[in-house]
DNA sequence: GTGGATGGATAGTGGCGCTATCCGCTATCT
DNA sequence: AGATAGCGGATAGCGCCACTATCCATCCAC
């Protein structure tokens, strides 16, 4: 196909695809003529992955890029890759040499060994963890690191069924395409599903009695029932909580 | 204090701190003479709160003066709040109807139902989570919302956590400051030890053998040196799924 | 009473994700 | 063959955002 229709199945402007080639984000056209390119369903599929990634995952276009460049190589071996999708997609923050900082590090270092992962202390996500701490030191909220071992409780339980998941998949697609996504919308994913929990359980708690109760107060939420009925043909996958 | 020790106190340039004022997230310092200011702890309180927020929660500038502006007023229902803070955690995505996205929202409102959530369908967490869905799908995975429960599972066991701690700290500090901490920090945590225990797993999976090894096979995270091999050998043609 | 800090206001900077425009070429329709 | 639409490639610009620099009148400390 040509640009034009890569544009039109994926909804993403002309101008924004050439933008991406430019970026290295993805392969250009094969060359038929001196002018005149090709694409075909490997960019389509590359170019929803990059919005994807922008759009749900927040990654920025240039670390976009580097994740890419590491799904070509299928010869590194995949945690790397994976570290390098995670690791794109915190923050990037400067050296804020604090005392609650290297604090911090032991607290994730401590955390480290007490549960046998197999990282580095100066993994950029563990780096992330001691800024998070180190942030909830300042503000007088050290407590919150009692909470560590129920996070990391939970995260466990996620990157189970997250490499379950690639392991189902690994014979049907592309390994390192499948851990990146799985990563990046998991974590979106599960964002999302940690607010709607705190909703609940903050409606539960402070917010309304056992029975139904919807504040008229505020309803600015407005009703969004929308009238598709068609049951989803949704298997009861019962989660199995261990 | 006078404005430059605020930010020594704080590290934050004076220049910046004035950009917080007239952006309404810091409320300025009270006048003693028509041009001489004084601030006081809860200014400092206030500015570690939006760098925590802004470096570590990856707020937006105008996300968080609509959050602290929320946290100011405590006649609103506390969930209304976590609300507020929550939602402007999440990425801003325009309407793209899509057949992936009510697909999507189907399966949010069952998940929502099929756990007893007490949260509107359309709430924006909601919002976000369909659209992780649909992105997922649209990539040909959305077999990954197979998964759902599981992640369910854990967003539950964080939320309580998250609200346990609020109700221990509910007497001693500000309740809705604590919560939206909570929210955006303890996400910012999750995030961390979610990618360290993928990488854990992952090491664990394809990386080294089954038993315990500390020593790591690759120490760096330098690229080049993957002679090591023996474990994948996908050398499958890039995906040829269509 | 002098010099450096302060408050307040306005303008400018740099990064980022696009977007607009231009040019010469090419595929396709008639 | 000629008209027309689209294309590839390159460059410049836009809009948003989080600051940052400059200016000026005032104030406080020495």
């Amino acid at each position: 196909m040509r640009i034009g229709e890569l544009s039109r199945r994926t909804g993403v402007p002309v101008p924004t695809i050439k933008y991406y080639v430019r970026e290295g984000l993805l392969p250009p056209g094969e060359l038929s003529s001196p002018n005149q390119a090709r694409y075909d369903e490997t960019h389509e599929r590359r170019l929803r992955l990059i919005r994807a990634l922008l759009d749900v995952g927040g990654l920025k276009v240039a670390a976009i890029a580097e994740v890419l460049q590491a799904v070509e190589e299928p010869d590194r071996p995949l945690h790397k890759i994976l570290g390098t999708a995670a690791d794109r997609l915190g923050p990037r923050h400067g050296e804020t040499e604090d005392e609650a900082q290297s604090e911090a590090r032991d607290t994730v270092s401590e955390l480290i060994a007490r549960r046998g992962w197999r990282v580095d202390t100066d993994y950029p996500a563990a780096a992330d963890l001691a800024h998070a701490l180190a942030a909830l030191d300042r503000l007088g909220h050290g407590a919150f690191a009692e909470l560590l071992d129920d996070y990391a409780d939970a995260a466990e339980q996620v990157a189970r069924a997250d490499l379950d998941y690639v392991d189902r998949r690994v014979a049907v697609e592309d390994l390192v395409e499948t851990a990146v996504i799985g990563t990046v919308l998991g974590e979106a994913m599960f964002n999302a599903l940690r607010r709607l929990a705190h909703v609940d359980r903050s409606a539960r708690r402070f917010g309304a009695p056992e029975h139904e109760a919807d504040e008229p107060e505020e309803a600015d939420r407005a009703e969004g029932t929308d009238g598709a009925d068609g049951s989803g043909g949704s298997d009861g996958a019962d989660g199995s909580d261990g």
